[in-house]
DNA sequence: GCTGAGTTTGTTTTT
DNA sequence: CAAACTCAGC
């Protein structure tokens, strides 16, 4: 595209760069991915530091579709990165740039990474846009509904609408099921729900599925589809799916908005664009345009195939695959060559995925080779397995040469993650890293917000953004309780249901209902005026509204007397969550204002503004938004908090999380734990060979992850809803071979009493205790000991837990505590 | 209308 | 084993 169509059209842009404004002839696209030359030449040199000739080939590449195919730990999102920061060096104004990705912590790092790469100046990146397909949909729907509205496809919300997360989904559901009176009969919320959204994610309406329902079944998800939308739609809400789907429909329906969405971003780029689904495919192909002779879309993405573990979610591999199909000129690009991991992880894992049948192989690379084996262990149950992962970690940070190799190097807490594919798998892991006082987070983004004290404070903060919120306004309205019970409220709600109005218009009203006493009805007109004073909307206190978001917040707190109850609790508080819930509704402020600080108008897509073409551009502060601006974006990326947002680095602490959190991070060593057959492959996924492979990938995915140290483990028996039971070890394990990979097994073999009456806790206890003897015959406390890289120390205590640990003091380093299993040590 | 004791129930993964 | 739910008594 030499004579390139979308570049001639912003030469005359205000872009404020040093480099000549016009478009400056691009060394010719390099053609070939071996010319050095190619490389040398580019007058962007620094951009390409780094990087392997064919990520420097994807950078350079800016015209035209480009699939990148890249494995695990060969640098997509770096490339990506770079691809920006070269696109913007190249003079392509930010604004007509997005990249997507996964979680928003993602898209953080990009934008701050690309910001570095442009020399940290604020102005370079000004306008970019990196963010998730969700958010993105959110901002388009407020920003472009009136367009498509005067295009004549309204959008079935206005712009104030609420997202439901999927507690709210639940709530919701529950209500229609109720309504449609299948109260009694086996209708599971969840079940209802994913069958719901499964429909949705094929962009099918309500309506064109009640007309092609004909089974029982299927008729009555029909009506409940019908009643949830209409539901939602009371609410004036969305969930996560609609985001997707009223983005789309939006796009394809109306012409204008989707002109002046083409026109303002002519670079997209989406990582991980194999786990995107129908929806999100049919968006980008708008955004992007289709393929013409005379026009190539600039679309980039970029994904690994053997990371696909979201088609449960809808994902659809073929959105990859057929990537070339729908871009005849794309180029393709493979980057095969691992960064992250050492040559043994590396060549375990491609051991493991190759078990894959449907499977286009990849080589997967390093060289960098060396490397200590990966550790697999069977261990007795939970607790074992619990205590065996954090000796292993103790041993790792105490830079047990046994443990990090001869050569290697200590590792620190933020360094390490345990993996599992349950949630519930945590709770073991963290009563003992909790017993231990080693440092740990979760990474659960929802858990702060999942807070009861919380939910109620944002509830009360929906209800003021969207007052037609009735799962919300439900929730607080007798939250501390003010006179408003069940009773009133039903009759209320009744009310509000026959007029066809949100259950607030009917508390503020002055009418009176039957069976709603003179002191309900006062307490509503009571709640009503406290809303209105907080947005100072139709009354006295006007005067009086919030000027900042935290400031609303806390008003918010204090006159529903959400904090008046949380510290009476707190006074006779039993556990530990009641006696902290103040604390929290503080750390809410908090946590509004600082994204009152964080907030940054030029990016995002509904605020920026674009500089006038002519015009030199300013980079002065954008005006503050109004209020209920601010509300709305601040509720938006509340409700689009991902768990992998939790993981911050900075706290050096453990990272414990789910596999599917764990895409697209890497810690220098993992522990993966339940490697169990019915947990990892889960029994959901056993009766099919397809999602039997998907659980592989997972397994993939979590050991590609680590860097230098891999530990699996599984446990004999694990206690799962109070029962504890025998597992078998999972077929992934067997699946590794036996290259790289050292075995261990705790178990008691040979004679198994096989009954649940000697519960395996009383016969490590007893094998324990003799180890733990052994031990202090072997090193008495005082002896000296020599230790291979802390030299010659003196005992001070020997210790037991899952295994036997020494505490000795050294000349140089101070007192340690080791492992004796690893440690190595020597008598003396 | 509100509270707490007792009972039932359900278990993947998440934007 | 918890969370969610029910219901009787204040």
């Amino acid at each position: 595209m030499s004579s390139s169509g979308i570049h001639s059209s912003i030469g005359d842009s205000a872009w404020p760069v040093e480099e000549p404004a016009s478009p400056q002839p691009r060394a010719a696209k390099p053609t070939a991915v071996s010319s050095d030359e190619t490389v040398g030449s580019d007058p962007h040199e620094a951009l390409f530091e780094g990087l392997t000739e064919p990520q420097a080939e994807a950078v350079a590449h800016t015209d035209g579709p480009l699939l990148i195919i890249a494995a695990a730990g060969s640098g997509k999102t770096r490339t990506l990165t770079r691809r920006i920061a070269r696109l913007i060096a190249d003079g392509v104004p930010p604004w007509q740039i997005m990249a997507l990705t996964f979680t928003n912590k993602a898209a953080t790092e990009m934008r701050e990474r690309a910001l570095t790469l442009l020399d940290n100046v604020p102005w370079r990146s000004r306008g970019l846009t990196v963010t998730t397909f969700h958010a993105l949909c959110a901002r388009l729907l407020r920003r472009y509904g009136e367009v498509a509205q005067a295009d004549g496809h309204p959008l079935p919300v206005s712009g104030d609408f609420t997202i439901f997360n999927s507690n709210d989904q639940v709530a919701l559901v529950k209500r229609v099921i109720v309504g449609a009176d299948l109260s009694t009969t086996n209708w599971p919320p969840r079940s209802v729900l994913s069958a719901i959204s499964a429909e949705k994610n094929k962009l099918m309406t309500a309506e064109k599925f009640a007309a092609s329902a004909h089974d029982f079944y299927s008729r009555t998800i029909a009506r409940l589809f019908t009643g949830y939308q209409e539901a939602l739609h009371k609410a004036n809400a969305v969930d996560f799916d609609d985001l997707l789907v009223m983005t789309a429909s939006m796009l394809q329906q109306s012409a204008m908005v989707r002109a002046e969405c083409q026109g303002r971003w002519r670079y997209l780029m989406i990582d991980e664009y194999q786990d995107t689904n129908h929806a999100q495919f049919v968006i980008a192909s708008l955004l992007a345009g289709d393929e013409t002779p005379e026009r190539k879309p600039n679309i980039t993405v970029v994904g690994d195939p053997d990371q696909a573990i979201y088609s449960w979610r809808g994902a659809d591999i073929a959105n990859i695959l057929e990537f070339e199909e729908n871009y005849p000129s794309a180029r393709v690009i493979t980057l095969g060559e691992n960064f992250r991991s050492t040559e043994p992880i590396l060549a375990v894992a491609d051991t493991l995925i190759r078990k894959n049948t449907h499977r286009k192989h990849k080589d997967l690379f390093t060289s960098k080779p060396g490397g200590l084996p990966i550790q697999v262990h069977r261990c007795r149950d939970e607790r074992h397995e619990s205590e065996l992962v954090i000796d292993w970690f103790r041993a790792l940070a105490e830079g047990d040469p046994a443990a990090i190799g001869d050569d290697g190097k200590p590792e620190r807490w933020r360094d390490m993650a345990v993996f599992y594919r349950t949630n519930a798998l945590s709770r073991s892991i963290e009563d003992a890293l909790r017993a231990e006082g080693i440092p740990y987070t979760v990474a659960r983004g929802t858990a702060f917000y999942d807070r009861e004290e919380v939910r109620n404070a944002l509830a009360y903060l929906r209800v003021v953004a969207n007052s037609a919120d009735d799962v919300s306004l439900n929730r607080i309205v007798n939250v501390p309780p003010r006179g408003l019970g069940k009773t009133s409220l039903e009759r209320l709600s009744a009310h509000a249901q026959q007029a066809g109005v949100p259950l607030y218009e009917v508390l503020g009203s002055t009418d009176t209902i039957a069976g709603v006493s003179a002191r309900a009805a006062g307490a509503a007109k009571g709640f009503v005026q406290m809303a209105e004073d907080w947005t100072g909307s139709g009354s006295f206190l006007g005067a009086s509204v919030s000027t900042s978001l935290a400031e609303l917040v806390g008003r918010v707190v204090d006159d529903s007397g959400l904090r008046k109850m949380y510290q009476s609790q707190a006074a006779v508080a039993k556990t530990e969550s009641e006696a902290e819930r103040v604390d929290n509704l503080d750390e809410l402020v908090n946590s509004a204002a600082a994204f009152e600080e964080d907030y940054d108008p030029d990016a995002d897509p509904v605020t920026f503004v674009a500089p006038e073409s002519g015009k030199a551009s300013e980079a002065g502060a954008s005006p503050a938004p109004p209020m209920l601006v601010l509300l709305r974006a601040y509720l938006e990326r509340v409700a689009l908090v991902a768990d992998a947002d939790a993981v911050d680095p900075s706290q050096g602490a453990v990272t414990l999380m789910t596999l599917h959190a764990a895409k697209g991070l890497e810690f220098g060593a993992a522990a993966i734990i339940g490697l169990e057959e019915g947990l990892l492959p889960h029994s959901r996924a056993a009766a099919s060979p397809i999602e039997t492979e998907e659980e592989r990938r997972l397994c993939f995915v979590g050991m590609t992850r680590a860097m230098r140290h891999l530990l699996m483990t599984s446990a004999s028996r694990r206690s799962q809803r109070g029962v504890s039971e025998r597992t078998m070890a999972s077929r992934f394990l067997e699946e590794l071979g036996t290259a790289h990979v050292v075995r261990t097994d705790s178990t008691d073999f040979g004679y198994d009493p096989g009954s649940d009456d000697t519960p395996s806790h009383q016969l490590s206890a007893k094998d324990r205790s003799s180890a733990l003897t052994e031990a202090k015959q072997l090193y008495p406390v005082g002896s000296k000991v020599r230790h291979p890289r802390f030299g010659v120390g003196t005992v001070e205590a020997i210790e037991g837990g899952a295994s036997v640990r020494a505490k000795v003091k050294f000349r140089e380093t101070g007192t340690k505590t080791l492992v004796l299993e690893y440690a190595r040590l020597e008598p003396l």
